[in-house]
DNA sequence: TTGGTAATCGCAAACGGTTGCAATAACTTT
DNA sequence: AAAGTTATTGCAACCGTTTGCGATTACCAA
């Protein structure tokens, strides 16, 4: 019992309909390992299904991030798409100079939270969190860690 | 010696021509108080000047805040820009229930880059970061706090 | 002061992403 | 198995933002 089909079985239960756009976006998001850009996902769909549309493959995406299916990610400044790791959530450090991505735990925001929360009042959006930035390997290759974030 | 005159001297030392635009479009910030939206920029700056562009609008806005003179806040999904704070830098705590922004200082975010430095060697950018989430106002009325980020 | 030249401009087209709408098709009911 | 209902689709238009390009203009040197 793959999480595809988990993740199917929450479609039905919910009372949204399995068309075949919604199961090869599925199943494309499934077998492409980690994140995948929209146009990825699209480009792929598309062999599989070729009146596949672009408003349709964004639809899917969204709805399936809200039923927690999928996990949406900013690469840069384009949205990525994982499936939800069922190990409970993580977030992300993406490199601006490679565009790479690194896991990051929740135990190293829920410090941050927990002030913000106490000495606030105020409740931060960290489910899915991505820091920018610069990862150690292109620091040693040289790329400027100061100045603007751009 | 306003800061207004003084982000002018910047552009001339690093070599960039006064146009009219980019002192309207200068004034017009730093006459508003707080950050503005890019059409709140553009229209009023467009009273000063018929002809104004908002593309101009758009490469003037990233000029200065390559210069450092003005600063970027992500509200909602629109980008927003006021003069960069002289008292150093501050973050953003913008509610996704009213929009409203609060500042935060750097303090409450200097052990979080530690850690992701001394752990992972990553360089966050955190120079004008800002923190999506639900302000206290706002949750005493009653805004849901869990669930999807959007 | 004038002319040369490179930065900047306005415009229009393009980008990634979202939305309104009429046509289609997945599900339900019989 | 066929018909009815309504979610979903494909298309096209739109959003905010960026970019290519030819025309303009701020600046520098003569």
């Amino acid at each position: 019992m793959i999480k595809h089909e988990k993740a199917i079985e929450t479609l039905r239960l919910k009372g949204h309909r399995l068309t075949p756009q919604r199961l090869i976006v599925l199943s494309t998001i499934a077998s492409g390992d980690g994140h995948m850009g929209v146009d990825e996902v699209f480009q792929a769909a598309k062999k599989a299904y070729p009146y596949m549309d672009i408003a349709t493959v964004y639809r899917t995406l969204h709805l399936f991030k809200g039923l927690g299916v999928v996990t949406e990610v900013a690469i840069g400044d384009r949205l990525h798409f994982e499936l939800t790791d069922p190990d409970g959530h993580h977030h992300h450090m993406v490199c601006r100079a490679c565009n790479g991505a690194f896991n990051l735990s929740p135990h190293y925001l829920a410090e941050f939270r927990d002030t913000l929360n106490k000495e606030f009042g105020f409740e931060p959006d960290l489910e899915h969190f991505a820091v920018s930035g610069v990862c150690a390997k292109c620091q040693e290759a040289g790329f400027k860690t100061n100045g603007n974030n751009h």
